[in-house]
DNA sequence: CCTATATATTAGGTATACCTAAATCTCTGA
DNA sequence: TCAGAGATTTAGGTATACCTAATATATAGG
């Protein structure tokens, strides 16, 4: 049985490897690397592979992707992402204004619902909070036309203590770092937990990798430089 | 390959189908047949067949099944089914009452949610609604503790003009009654929508099939005597 | 420049939930 | 009572979305 790579509708699986690769991929809509996808969505390479091709060949492709060379989002899988990410978005707002959830369980909640709702709940939603730009998390919610408020992506260093994040982007740098940085096992897509400042130097900063509550990883101002984060939980 | 039979977890499907048997089992919890099941479900008897025999079997079944004899639901079955019920009903009113759904649009959302709601979200609307015992169509809503205020099938006689309904049971009958009834294609499960009286006579009726608007079907009360229906879309 | 290593892809499976076609039951009516 | 019609089940597939193991590719460092 020879490569699997047929058209796919709109599914649960496919809005969340569109959200993943618009978040990865962040404003600058840099090509999103295949380990990353599998870090943030917690499945095997091997997976993303295949769905990146499939949704690469769909009649309306939702990625452009090359072989070893990442993936970006075509026009139609940043309009549906953008869409889902509304979703998200509103469903927290709402689930936090309108029914009094605990800010921590939002998430969780919208997570699921995201998939499943309709245009008319999505927009009664809006209506009813009074079409919001932003929701619980301070987050920009984007419009019904698919424009999102840039923003985004942050520097590790203004990273709040407590906030859980997911590695956007890791700038160049000299071999040396770069070496220092992969023992940390910190790339692109690594979710972490950032702790309480330890040391007063500006930049610098304790984190620890999520599913690894242990190990505490301490960054000097030279490695936390040009890592830039986006907040888990989009 | 031989026959599939492995254990399997709550789905979607499985939702389905607990909640097709908890309707068309009626409130007496007679045993419904694959054929009932593949009409109201839209899937092969095959498939119906499949899905029982795993559901049958899994470490907590949710079914009594017995070949060539139909289904049951089993307590922890029928304790599931009421739950989707409650969320469906609870979303329904929700949608109505809060999100001023018209009422026309309130089922095929809450068919979609249902399945994704936590408990929470169901906690939180039901408060919000003030408990509430009906949905907006008039059917009670089940508790939290899985107790349903019995009433569901009624005689076809007492339908409302313009009600989707499901054939619940074909009460006994003589023969040529049965033959009758037979050519007209009605049987357990099937869909159908009632249509203005055309005569005064107290028990006739006329419906036509859903899926077939072009072929009315005009009852005596002799034939429409003993079929007990429940209203679609629960 | 050329290889080791990390990254990515192919190959081949699994499970769910469907399907069609071919048996096989059940039970009605003559 | 018993044949045949209709209902049900078995057998064998398909598609999606995962997986592991084996292979291929790219690039960083010597």
């Amino acid at each position: 049985m020879p490569a699997r790579r047929q058209a796919n509708a709109n599914s649960e699986s496919v809005d969340n490897y569109l959200k993943a690769i618009l978040v990865l991929g962040g404003s600058t809509e840099q090509r999103v690397t295949s380990t990353a996808l599998a870090n943030r969505l917690g499945v095997a390479p091997a997976s993303i592979t295949n769905m990146l091709q499939k949704l690469a060949v769909a009649p309306e492709p939702m990625v452009e992707y090359e072989r070893h060379r990442g993936v970006r989002l075509s026009p139609a899988g940043r309009r549906r992402a953008l869409e889902i990410v509304r979703h998200h978005r509103l469903i927290e707002t709402f689930l936090y204004e309108i029914l009094d959830y605990p800010i921590e369980e939002v998430h969780d909640e919208a997570e699921r619902l995201e998939h499943f709702i309709s245009e008319r709940f999505e927009e009664r939603i809006a209506a009813k909070l009074g079409h919001p730009k932003t929701d619980p998390h301070g987050q920009s919610i984007p419009t019904m036309e698919g424009q999102m408020p840039v923003r985004e992506a942050i520097c590790l260093s203004e990273a709040l203590a407590g906030g859980a994040y997911v590695i956007d982007s890791v700038g160049e740098r000299d071999a040396e770092t770069r070496r220092r940085l992969e023992a940390t096992g910190l790339r692109v897509g690594i979710k972490l937990q950032v702790l309480p400042r330890t040391s007063a130097e500006t930049c610098s900063v304790s984190i620890r990798r999520a599913g690894q509550p242990e190990d505490a990883i301490d960054l000097t101002a030279e490695l936390a430089g040009g890592i830039r984060i986006v907040p888990f939980g989009i």
